[in-house]
RNA sequence: GGCCCUAUCGUCUAAUGGUCAGGACAUCGGCUUUUCAAGCCGGUAAUAAGGGUUCGAUUCCCUUUAGGGCUGCCA
């Protein structure tokens, strides 16, 4: 059978987690079986729908890289069809009008019996028809129920396989009876479970960050946090964990979803970022982040990538080597005032020009012969040279290597800075 | 309340009748480093409880407990 899978969200808030690891499954899905994934937006609620939520549900699944392979279809656009299924229930007397005179319809639920979901993760659920009431296929406003639409929208797009939150379960009876009402093929049906927040909840508002967009613009990577969505709740047999799309896609398969719920770490998705950040090159991460590169050379961003948690994190790790000037405290003042600092100040500042020429690893590996000849020359410890030159350096107590700062400091600041504390 | 789902380290999970219950994140310790990170190495840490079935249960069955979902003319 040919596979054909669909994510269908509605535009009643803005892109949600929880959502998306449900796109990222079918999308998935489809990829690993050659099959096709459509996105349907459920927009029959005028009420609650609005425009700006379908906009950053669509920007934010071509951000992920999860495009549908078709273009997107709106429920609300289909009445005409829905409608023409209701009146073939009516005709075929599976469904009534309401007995008070409003356009509403409702279908009659078998009495008795019982309705298996053979459900690709959850495995047989059995409901008892008896707990079912009538349904309502269409509201007295003349609109139609989600539970109806569904079901013609997935029988007529040729939905092979109805992957969703477990929150759908207990639709699920109710459309399939609708399906054999309809004379509907009966398609495949995986639940998925629930991501929860830190308390055990449904991961909501409530627990900071639940909308895509706010990762965004936190500076999270798409990749870490489609990585880390697909292993919320999956992982694949031969337990590799630092994957990319593609290969996810290769990979994946229902049989290999977990059935309990998962609860988000944002401290392994902060993990995966790093990761992801790390593999990126440094001419990748520069030109696509322009904004926060504002004023950082790429050789600064070289030497602080392999830091990186956050892309938001650059401005602040970069500013040490970018800051005009420094302000010292009263301490570092006293401590500066050292014999054996003042020695080092001299020593860095006499030899200073050795460095700034040649290509930037050469300046490095003699920033760093520089550093090692003072030691050598004063007799003094490694940490009596290098912690007051630091403090004089940059005002800080830790930060990157001295031959970073030394080279992409240069000559005029480093020479400001040390006469500077030479003066205290 | 009713119906349904679920239950392995703090977290994500592996192992479906026989493993010293494995890995990852976090945490702790060590190495490295001028420092902080990063990196490398190592440690602590789990089968919810009680009954069965079985020579043998994380694994199968039942009960309890706990958590989650649904219980709308929302989707």
């Amino acid at each position: 059978m040919a596979v054909r899978v669909r994510f269908a969200p509605s535009p009643t808030g803005y892109l949600h987690i929880g959502s998306v690891r449900t796109a990222l499954f079918n999308y998935l899905f489809a990829r690993h079986h050659g099959g096709r994934f459509v996105l349907r937006i459920e927009d029959t609620d005028q009420e609650r729908s609005r425009k700006e939520f379908e906009e950053d549900i669509l920007a934010g699944l071509a951000w992920l890289g999860l495009q549908s392979d078709e273009p997107p279809v709106r429920q609300n656009a289909r009445r005409a069809l829905h409608l023409q299924y209701i009146a073939k229930l009516l005709d075929s007397g599976q469904a009534y009008k309401d007995p008070e005179g409003s356009p509403a319809v409702f279908f009659k639920v078998p009495a008795e019996g019982e309705t298996v979901i053979k459900d690709l993760v959850k495995g047989d659920i059995t409901f008892q028809n008896k707990d079912f009431k009538d349904q309502v296929l269409r509201k007295s406003d003349g609109s139609v129920t989600y539970n109806f639409a569904v079901v013609v929208d997935d029988a007529e797009m040729g939905i092979s396989h109805i992957i969703r939150g477990e929150d759908h379960i207990s639709n699920t009876p109710k459309q399939i009876f609708l399906y054999t009402a309809l004379g509907f093929p009966l398609p495949q049906f995986a639940h998925i479970p629930m991501i929860l927040g830190p308390d055990r909840a449904k991961l909501s508002k409530r627990h900071g960050a639940a909308s895509v967009n706010e990762y965004r613009r936190a500076g999270y990577l798409p990749e870490a946090l489609v990585n880390y969505l697909a292993l919320l709740g999956w992982t694949p047999a031969d337990g590799a964990e630092l994957l990319a799309l593609p290969e996810l896609g290769q990979k994946f398969d229902l049989d290999r979803v977990s059935k309990s719920n998962s609860i988000f770490d944002l401290e392994k998705l902060n993990w995966l970022n790093c990761q992801k950040i790390k593999q990126l090159s440094v001419d990748e991460l520069y030109k696509n982040n322009a904004e926060l590169c504002r004023g950082v050379s790429k050789e600064i961003l070289a030497v602080i990538k392999d830091e990186l948690v956050l892309l938001n994190d650059i401005p602040d790790k970069a500013a040490v080597f970018l800051t005009a000037s420094i302000e010292h405290t009263p301490e570092q003042k006293e401590e500066l005032r050292a014999d054996s600092a003042k020695l080092v100040f001299r020593e860095i500042i006499a030899k200073l020009g050795d460095i700034y020429y040649g290509s930037i690893e050469e300046q490095y590996v003699r920033a760093q012969a520089l550093l090692d000849t003072v030691v050598q020359c004063t007799g003094l410890k490694k940490g009596q040279v290098f912690h007051p030159l630091r403090i004089a350096l940059t005002a800080q107590k830790s930060g990157p290597g001295l031959k970073f700062l030394l080279t992409l400091l240069g000559p005029d600041k480093v020479k400001e800075r040390l006469q500077n504390a030479l003066g205290y």
